[in-house]
DNA sequence: TTATTATATAAGTTTTTTATTATATAATCA
DNA sequence: TGATTATATAATAAAAAACTTATATAATAA
């Protein structure tokens, strides 16, 4: 992947949005497929608005996009964020985390929006 | 470099770690050379405590590692660190940072470890 | 249209982080 | 030894972050 360089500060603000559990698993899990809130609200032990703000703080970076489908909204990975390739170096040294949604399906935890 | 893959949980530490613009900086400045504090006290444009407090966060993690020469004591990165891959990967995208101490040099501002 | 479901926003609280000032410790120098 | 210099630690204040509950908005379904 192309290798970019940025300024000191738009690091950071990439490093202080993924510095934190909950995020960094959600741009892990972006990053295999689209998700709606409502699947990460299952997948994360905190609250909807909680789940909900984290995402902004995500999308107001750019680092994510939303789509609204009907009465869900899915949100997927900008691959054309200036530090997309930052974040892919981040995530290759990070578990795969996409058992945490197929754990769902198999707890047999209905998700709404399929 | 070696791909290392580790918990999500270490990850988000390095994270918090370099998110912030002291700290990544001073990564960037000890992938270089060593430094000992006066000179990152002259770097930056806060109070030797608080680098003191910044050296310790990074110390206490095990991403640095200090030696004492006489009355000063010289940082290091620690390049046996099991995340040291993910943080070169992080460096990679900043711009160099060594005209930092270069500038200091030039200007003449003395730094008494020399 | 009204009820329901999905999501966002607001307000408030608690926790964490980062800085400052004051002080302690450790090494060197006179 | 006493003064000076380099660095660390303690105490505290201020700012930022992250959560919760309550409420608003937007879409769909009855």
């Amino acid at each position: 992947m192309k290798q970019v360089v940025a300024s000191v500060e738009e690091v950071v603000t990439v490093l202080k949005l993924l510095g934190d559990k909950t995020r960094l698993t959600i741009m892990a899990l972006l990053d295999n497929n689209d998700c709606c809130v409502c699947e990460l609200v299952e997948v994360f032990q905190i609250s909807q608005p909680a789940i909900s703000q984290h995402l902004r703080k995500l999308k107001d970076a750019g680092l994510v996009k939303e789509t609204r489908k009907a009465q869900w909204i899915f949100y997927s990975m900008n691959k054309e964020h200036e530090m997309y390739s930052l974040i892919k170096d981040i995530l290759a040294h990070i578990p795969d985390q996409q058992e945490k949604l197929e754990e769902l399906e198999k707890k047999g935890t209905k998700i709404s929006c399929e």
